[in-house]
DNA sequence: TAGCGTTGTATTAATAAAAATATAATGATA
DNA sequence: TATCATTATATTTTTATTAATACAACGCTA
């Protein structure tokens, strides 16, 4: 018997940001590209920018910086509140994560 | 800017409990019957029936005793190891959602 | 024994979510 | 100028989830 949760930050009730669009973000900062982030983690590219463009309307900024045309195609880019959001949300998360484990096992421990 | 959560037991990686239950399981005991709290919580029987099947299935235990037939037609009661799981499940989801309320504030205060 | 409101299922319908597809625009490079 | 991989979007198709419906069995009561 184990506990598993899931959290997410919301805004006027309405989800924000949350372990999706946090490892997704992740993945285009180590690739450089929205496109190959989404294939990388088996998502549509329709999908991933739904989700990155859902966030950044809902936040009121810009999570990606990105480029169109060029070698390569172009690329996207983290700004530097999304490097943030994505830090303080992973501290947070696993903070959360174990003080959760902790409670869980006071209450059903043995079960 | 607000956390939310969602927790769940799980046994061997599966759901097995969580909220759904747990306030379904508190209507049956209100009102003596799966299908009015089916009704109460705009959930369809079939729905409910479902939610409880699963859930006792995986425990491995019943948590509901059912009368069909009789005055009313029948009806359903918790058991005593129900009634266990859902204080145990509140005492825990209460600790925790507070727990969790904390730590957000610390990384996002202000936010 | 007829009627009632349940339980316990199975089956079907409706809705929502996810994925796939298509297409235009971009701009550095060869 | 043709090519390329990308972004940005709309549209369609598929899949998954949820809800609705239907019906037999039950057993008390009148």
């Amino acid at each position: 018997m184990n506990i598993k949760s899931k959290f997410w930050i919301t805004l006027d009730g309405e989800k924000v940001f949350g372990k999706g669009p946090c490892t997704l973000l992740k993945m285009v900062e180590k690739l450089g590209s929205l496109n190959k982030a989404a294939k990388e983690l088996n998502m549509s590219y329709s999908k991933a920018w739904g989700i990155i463009n859902r966030a950044e309307r809902l936040l009121g900024y810009s999570l990606l910086e990105t480029k169109t045309g060029g070698t390569g195609g172009g690329g996207s880019y983290l700004t530097d509140k999304a490097k943030i959001l994505i830090k303080d949300y992973d501290l947070f998360s696993n903070e959360a994560r174990i003080s959760l484990e902790g409670i869980f096992k006071k209450y059903f421990k043995g079960l």
